[in-house]
RNA sequence: GGGAGUUUAGCUCAGUUGGUUUAGAGCAUCUGCCUUACAAGCAGAGGGUCACAGGUUCGACUCCUGUAACUCCCA
């Protein structure tokens, strides 16, 4: 068969991914091996596969590829999560294309229009992941709203209520009025935005002086909340303020008598130091308000909009009714203007000032007052300790662990969770209102009714009326139960699967939600299963661009994944991100490294080629009448044997402790260098010449291996190869690694190799310095003590230095180059004349390294305080290295002298 | 403002309890090669007072203190 002239990857990686799939190597059912259990952080239905999502899963696959072939039963768990509001956003601007107002749908219609969007795009993403080479069992795909998983989640919040950790109340929280909800604290990014800081006036109330003497004045931000302010508050210690405190002053424009006080929460040296308090618009000033029990009046409808409802008490004017419906920027521009035509407003300067936005809108967040339901935290915590301790002590691991610093930080000043959105899609709250304003939680209509009935003796079981909660649960309130529920450890416990599969082994995700949902699994594993969801965790950092800026539409920096494995190809595609990926810390993404994997692909295809091409050269052993030959080759067999159990030992380590990239760039050298570089070189026939039977076979068996070893990274390239090597009874894929605790390594060979590489490299440096053209063939005279070391490798060195002869020698040659290598020395002639001057001169630097080395050691020999203190084996080392560098000093002066 | 982390070659990173031949790798750069697997390649080379300043120690990239720059998290 014909070999292309490079890897052509994209029929052979369709042609594998589904050959894997057909054999259902993907699949997992219990049995009695070791589970090897990863669920997959569920990507939005609304995504597609961006760079975090391919490094992830890459990520996820190396781990599940490497454990499969280690005979665990692997199990890697696809999925979606439905993603509120990121979906509901993307559902109501589908609607408004077709020109359908959600607000025109029953809550039954919108939905069915939300399933039909999930259905047609909510699967991108994971055929996407096909393409990568992800080795996920589709048969377990799961997603967050699957009846199943739905009841689960209605159940869990049943039973956390019934425990009293749910609850139902009236709180300040994020409000997005884009898409009228409120957010977690985790969904609001803030952002530095430029605005303005007004200077306005509250006169004094209790004099007849006129409007602007004698007043307090207040620097603020935020001129539209004013209509809701209830005091004004100094720091006690300002003494500009001392005697106002106590006294009542006047809001602008709707003329409300307000009380000064004093609280330490204010900074003297922010704007005027008089701070404006509206409860019912900020944090702060909310808990300012509750603590010197003022009211909170609300002045901003749910779309940001003003409404004087609140103010009717008050008989406000036609001026502040005039203000209703005016979305809140518009009213602060106006109200600016209004304070100014009054003459309040004495100066705006320009400020800089830190404002929460809605991750999945962008909006501006308010503060608003709003019944939500919540749950409690610090109780919760309280009934589940091991939330915090299993990661203090390392039951769970979290890799790098310098995240679970961030973590117990974040659990000892947890605050409370609210998990109701204000959204249609989604897990609806199971809480039925009757019409005296009770509500009672229960999983269906029929139970709530039971309940009302026992509870309100005005309630009908039959007649009364009784509605739902409009609001449903927030995604990442689905999402904490994942590694349980797509087993169906919920819906369905003890069953087969979920006995079997949980604990999961590891998680692999991104640090951004290490809050948001890798903590919340961690609760949701001790509070329902009362075991870790999983036992380590591997955070990967974020994808960011060659200058460092993090991926973006807007600086449109993220490249089109599916257009890069088009181009290079899957496997090269992986190496790339892997290649570059340190452990942990984010990584920054160059194109050059998928060119860097796709020259490694074709590397691996060339070998393949120059070993098919030795196929018909096999000669049997017993053939040969070139002994030499075969002990050099068998040096080489040797060699590479020892080299690669070292290898397959140090990869087993590097893997353990989630050192991905490390492991791949020590696969990567061992395949270049090592097997193409070296090995391969020696145990080449030489031109037309046949190849000895054991080299060829044990040749392939090395191959196979290095294939083995790189699958789990690579999977489509070496499954490709393994199979042309040589016709295979199974696929490389499932191929089981013999355990490498067996592995014996001989240490001497790996010297010996090792100072052959040396003594080849040094004799080609000085064929380049004397511009011997590789053709030039030269006679080598090796000066050594140990002849029959050298002798086991003469043919490699003849083949590789291209040698005339080779031979030994007791003394200097003369009118030859020497290179000294260790304790031995090596005389070149050549036809060629020698440039003594460079070579003295290469010489002498060498002589000058080794003399300033010989100093630093017998410096530290020297000192009686280092003889008296350090351990045995270092002042041996020292010892040692005083001798080799005496001995090698000996050799370059002689090798000197010997050429004047 | 509080907390955590980072700083080693032009770039991206290793460097395991302080001593392992006066700091390693990949990429990039330079030089020479179309050598019959591979020019997407081969062979070779250059490049670092380990951010800065102190300290501990016989000995510091490694431990301690301070300074600077950058990053992230929380407010």
């Amino acid at each position: 068969m014909e070999l292309t002239k490079n890897f052509e990857p994209t029929a052979i990686e369709t042609k594998w991914y589904k050959h894997w799939i057909d054999k259902g190597y993907f699949n997992s059912t219990p049995d009695e091996r070791e589970p090897y259990t990863i669920v997959i952080p569920p990507p939005n239905v609304t995504g597609v596969l961006h760079m975090g999502h391919c490094l992830n899963n890459t990520i996820q696959d190396i781990l599940v590829r490497r454990a499969r072939m280690e005979g665990k039963n692997a199990c890697w768990v696809p999925g979606t999560d439905h993603a509120s509001i990121a979906t509901e956003a993307k559902v109501v601007a589908m609607l408004r294309e077709r020109g359908i107002k959600k607000s025109d749908l029953s809550r039954e219609e919108f939905l069915t229009y939300a399933w039909e969007w999930k259905e047609k795009y909510g699967g991108i993403i994971l055929q996407q992941l096909k393409k990568l080479g992800c080795s996920l069992d589709w048969n377990r795909t799961a997603f967050t709203m699957d009846d199943d998983y739905y009841k689960a989640v209605i159940e869990i919040f049943i039973r956390l209520y019934n425990d009293g950790i749910i609850y139902r109340g009236l709180r300040m929280v994020n409000w997005d009025p884009a898409s009228k909800t409120a957010l977690s604290d985790e969904e609001v990014i803030f952002k530095e935005i430029d605005s303005k800081l007004y200077y306005i006036n509250y006169p004094l109330a209790d004099t007849n002086s006129p409007l602007g003497v004698g007043g307090i004045t207040v620097a603020t931000t935020r001129p539209e909340t004013i209509l809701g302010d209830v005091a004004i508050c100094v720091n006690p210690l300002d003494e500009r303020y001392k005697n106002l405190v106590g006294k009542q002053v006047i809001v602008p424009i709707i003329n409300r008598k307000i009380p000064v006080i004093a609280d330490e929460y204010v900074t003297m040296d922010f704007g005027t130091g008089a701070l404006k308090i509206t409860p019912a618009h900020d944090k702060n000033d909310n808990e300012l308000g509750r603590k010197h029990n003022l009211k909170a009046l609300n002045t901003l409808d749910a779309e940001g909009k003003f409404t004087a409802e609140e103010l009717m008490d008050e008989n406000p004017s036609t001026q502040v009714l005039a203000y209703n419906g005016i979305d809140r920027f518009e009213l602060r521009k106006l109200i600016v203007k209004d304070i100014e035509a009054i003459g309040q407003l004495q100066k705006i300067e320009e400020y800089k000032g830190q404002v929460g936005t809605s991750e999945r809108t962008g909006a501006i967040i308010e503060s608003r007052l709003s019944l939500q339901w919540f749950m409690d935290m610090k109780k919760f915590i309280a009934l589940n300790p091991e939330v915090i301790s299993s990661v203090a002590n390392d039951e769970i691991k979290l890799h790098p662990t310098k995240l679970k610093n961030t973590y117990s930080h974040w659990m000892n000043n947890i605050k409370d969770w609210c998990i109701s959105r204000q959204l249609w899609w989604g897990q609806q709250i199971p809480a039925w209102y009757d019409e005296d304003g009770n509500f009672y939680v229960a999983e269906n209509e029929q139970k709530a009714r039971e309940q009302a009935a026992a509870k309100n003796s005005k309630f009908n079981i039959q007649n009364s009326k009784l509605l739902q909660d409009e609001d449903c649960l927030d995604t990442w309130f689905s999402s904490w139960l994942w590694p349980m529920e797509v087993f169906k450890g919920i819906s369905n416990p003890n069953n087969a699967d979920a006995n079997y599969y949980y604990p999961s082994t590891t998680l692999v995700t991104g640090q951004d939600i290490i809050f948001f949902w890798v903590a919340r699994m961690i609760m949701a594993g001790y509070a329902f299963k009362k075991q870790m969801p999983f036992k380590d965790v591997y955070f990967t950092g974020m994808v960011r661009d060659t200058q460092g800026r993090k991926m973006s539409k807007q600086l449109g920096n993220s490249p089109d994944l599916l257009g890069l494995i088009d181009k290079y190809g899957a496997d090269a595609t992986r190496f790339g991100i892997m290649i570059a990926s340190p452990a942990g810390n984010d990584l920054l993404f160059d194109e050059s490294s998928l060119e860097q994997g796709r020259n490694f692909n074709n590397k691996l295809w060339n070998a393949l080629k120059l070993i098919k091409n030795w196929e018909l050269r096999i000669r049997n052993e017993e053939d040969s009448t070139h002994q030499s030959a075969l002990t050099n080759h068998h040096f080489a067999l040797d060699w590479f044997e020892n080299r690669l159990n070292e290898v397959q030992l140090e990869v087993d380590e590097l893997i353990k402790q989630f050192k991905l990239s490390e492991a791949l760039k020590v696969i990567y050298s061992l395949i270049w260098d090592d097997f193409c570089s070296w090995y391969l070189e020696w145990a080449k026939p030489g031109f037309e010449q046949p190849i000895e039977a054991n080299v060829y076979e044990k040749t392939i068996k090395f191959f196979e291996e290095l294939m083995q070893l790189l699958h789990p990274f690579m999977p489509f390239v070496t499954e490709e190869i393994y199979q042309l090597l040589k016709e295979q009874k199974e696929d490389l894929c499932i191929r089981q690694s013999i355990g490498n605790k067996q592995l014996a390594i001989n240490k001497n060979i790996l010297t010996q190799g090792a100072i052959l590489k040396q003594v080849i490299t040094a004799i080609r440096e000085v064929r380049a310095k004397n511009q011997l053209k590789p053709k030039e063939t030269i006679d080598l005279h090796i000066q050594t003590l140990d002849v029959e070391n050298y002798k086991a490798i003469e043919t490699i060195l003849s083949k590789q230095l291209n040698t005339q002869t080779i031979s030994f020698t007791n003394e200097a040659v003369a009118n030859t180059i020497v290179v000294v290598v260790e304790n031995d020395k090596f005389y070149i002639a050549s036809e060629k004349e020698i440039d003594t001057a460079s070579l003295k001169e290469t010489l002498l630097k060498d002589l000058e390294h080794q003399k300033g080395f010989l100093v630093s050691v017998q410096k530290k020999l020297n000192n009686e305080k280092f003889v008296a203190n350090a351990k045995p084996e270092v002042l041996a080392v020292e010892q040692k290295k005083q001798a080799d560098t005496e001995a090698r000093i000996k050799t370059i002066e002689e090798s000197l002298s010997s050429m004047s």
